[in-house]
Parts: C-alpha cells; sequence; structure tokens
DNA sequence: TGCCTATCTGGCACATCGTGCCATCTAGGC
DNA sequence: GCCTAGATGGCACGATGTGCCAGATAGGCA
C-alpha cells in the first residue's frame, strides 16, 4: 500500500461515505420523517448500531456531503499570509470554488440536487443552518486569531458577511433553474464584497 | 370580558407562555438533553400529551421566547411606506428593538439569559438558527413584494443582510459581559446599514 | 336555565430514536 | 502464527413523537 492512512483508516473514511450518499438518495426521494436509520443502514450495508458510531441522527448523514469545500475555503484563509483581510477571504472563496476538473463540477451538480432536497425539508434545513453556523464560528475565530486587536463586534460581523456570502450563492443557484445563472464562483465574490465594503476597522 | 379573544383562547396562549417559561428555566439550569418532556410538562402543569400539542419537540418550547420582536419589526416593514427600502428597514429596526417600559428591559434582559443559554447548547442554538433563518425567509418574501422588479438575487442578499445585523449583534450582546457595550439598538442599525451599504439595485 | 357541540385535555399504545453494554471479528504489529 | 486494539453487530432500555379514544369544559341555542 502506497499512503499514509492505514486499511482500517480507509475502510472507516469509505463507510462514512457510503452511509452519507445513501442517506442523500433515501431523502432525495421521500421526507426526511419517513425514511429510518434502518433504511440507511440497510442501503449503506452496516446495522443500525454501527450507522450511530458515525453519525448522532440520520439527519446528520450528510453533513460530509453538504460540508464539502467548507474545510477547504477556511484553511486556505488560515494559510494565507496577504496583509489585507478582505482580499484575502475573497482569493480564497475563489480559489476554492473554482472547479479546473470535469469530476468537481460532476459532483458540484450532485450537491446541487442534495441543496434543493435540503432546502425543502425541515431537519434537512436545519443541518444546512448549523453547517453554515459552524462554518461561521471557525471563521470568526481564524480572522480574530489574525487581527488580535480588532473590534470583536466587527470580526463578527465580517465573519457572517463572508459565510452569508457563500450560504446565500448557494441557496440561491440551488433554487434557479435559469441556465443563464451567473457562474457562482463570481457571484460569490461579488456578494462578498458588497456586504463586507462598509466594515470599517478592518 | 372586553376584548376579542375568547377565555378558550386566551387560554391556550397563556399555557403556551408557561411552557415555554418553564422550559426556558430548566433549560438556563442543566443540559438540554438532561431535560425530559415529562419535567417540562410538570413544571408547566400539564399532561406530556398536552406538551406536545403545543410543541413538536422539548427544544421548539422555546421558541415563542426567542421569537419575541422578530414579528413586530418585520410587520413594521411590511405597512412602512418609505420608497427608500433600505431606510425603511433601518428604522423597522429601531422603532421595533427601542424599548420605552421598565417592564421592556426587563424583558430583553432575560432574553439575554436564554440566550446565553442557547448560545452554549447545540440543540437550542439549532432552534436559534431556525428562527433567525425563518425571519429570513419572511423577510426576503416581504422585499419581493415590495421590489417585484428586483434582482431576486440582491433581493436575497439584503434580507440576509438585515437579519444578520440584528443576530449578530444580539449574539455579540449575550456574549459580552462589558457595562459599556453600545446599545443594541444603534449598534443593529449600524450594523445594518454596514453590511446593505454595497449591495446594488435596491 | 338546561342542553349540545366543538375542542381542549389526558391516558394509553406503539413505532422509532439514540445509547450503554458485551460478544465477535479483523487489521496489523510482534 | 499469536496478540492486542479497535471496528462491528446484537440486545436492552429509557426517551421521543404521534395516533386514537374517552372525559371535561367553554360558549352558543332553545
Amino acid at each position: 500500500m502506497a499512503a499514509g492512512p492505514s486499511l482500517t483508516e480507509r475502510r472507516k473514511q469509505a463507510t462514512l461515505l457510503e452511509i452519507a450518499e445513501a442517506a442523500a438518495e433515501l431523502f432525495a426521494a421521500r421526507e426526511t420523517k419517513d425514511v429510518t436509520v434502518e433504511a440507511i443502514a440497510g442501503a449503506a450495508g452496516v446495522s443500525i448500531r454501527t450507522f450511530y458510531r458515525y453519525f448522532q441522527t440520520k439527519e446528520e448523514a450528510v453533513t460530509p456531503l453538504l460540508a464539502i469545500g467548507a474545510r477547504g475555503w477556511q484553511t486556505a484563509i488560515a494559510e494565507s499570509s496577504a496583509a489585507d483581510l478582505r482580499g484575502a477571504i475573497g482569493e480564497a472563496i475563489t480559489a476554492t470554488l473554482n472547479l479546473d476538473s470535469d469530476e468537481d463540477r460532476q459532483a458540484l451538480e450532485r450537491t446541487r440536487g442534495l441543496l434543493r432536497a435540503t432546502m425543502q425539508d425541515q431537519r434537512l434545513a436545519a443541518v444546512w443552518r448549523r453547517v453554515n453556523g459552524e462554518s461561521e464560528e471557525r471563521l470568526r475565530d481564524l480572522i480574530a486569531a489574525r487581527k488580535p486587536d480588532a473590534d470583536p463586534f466587527a470580526v463578527r460581523l465580517l465573519a457572517a458577511a463572508a459565510t452569508d456570502a457563500i450560504r446565500v450563492t448557494f441557496e440561491h443557484w440551488a433554487a434557479v433553474d435559469d441556465a443563464s445563472v451567473v457562474d457562482p464562483v463570481t457571484r460569490a465574490a461579488t456578494a462578498f464584497d458588497q456586504l463586507s465594503a462598509g466594515i470599517d476597522g478592518l
């Protein structure tokens, strides 16, 4: 075997993704409340007990799919050394959301379907909100770490602006069928510029 | 009897608030998962079955307390006839959050305690996010109704900016002990100005 | 005043949820 | 080839959320 992670570790990761994709497929077909954990576990080929070792609730199971990308652009900000914070965030958004390979584009299109189901189901919407909320919290810590003397309220506001720029962009992108939709990457970057333009002290 | 609502209707409202306050008190004392529906129902003087006629889950029980005010400033926007939409939203925020009576101030201080417990508990945080998310949705519809020809994406962004200005203000206000904290009303209005300053087309 | 109906309430049953506990099996080091 | 750590599965159990039915009460009508 070549790389670092052991066989056991890779199996665990594969099982986690299998469960997540099984859950996403079932949630796309029926209402969340009509999908039992037993069904998800069965579709993923694991026992109920094992399901609960990977996720706390059945709704949580789609978190890995919804959170794809979030980690990426946040570490990009953390590693960026640009002096201009707003510029750094804007660049991180553009760099991370930009998709070069066809594989990436396919993954994004699957995410679009999941996001549509997510926005129409109370329970899944709660997961989407949690993912974004936690993303905002991490971003807040990142900004505070880079600007220790900044006004804490301005830090909160900037973190909210960045998170919302991406969140609203994705929600709109998932909701609209129009083929002439502006490229999500450009739109998210523009939205962040608009929201953050008036924030002073950063 | 004087006013419109019947005795039955007023009793229901009283029961709902009793449950909500009993839940808030218990949640402030212990972790959410260590509070059973049986305990809340008992503290509120109703049966478990009746509890579930008022709320779907135990966490939901605090929704009426967290959503106080949200309805207020949204109807203020709906009824406002100002041509300038951003100005109307800013005025609605100021007018609704402004507290004249001592009673209002006491209620706000209780909300502060509840909000602190809310931000430190996963389950309650989810309720807070849902309340804000639904508030954003309603605001989005309000804006779209007032500006039918506006760019749908700009509408989403403006609704998000207004909701976040208030949400972040309250979260910061609840988190900080400092007595010199800027008045929440002024701060929310300023935050909305900052976030919405760069949004074009509205 | 006395009845009637709508509905609010409570108790019971039941499927499902989420977790603690223990037995079994497999990966990977010796 | 053996041995230990950890992943998995089965079982039990308290808690959750809802359908169903019966008793109690508000408020309209004769």
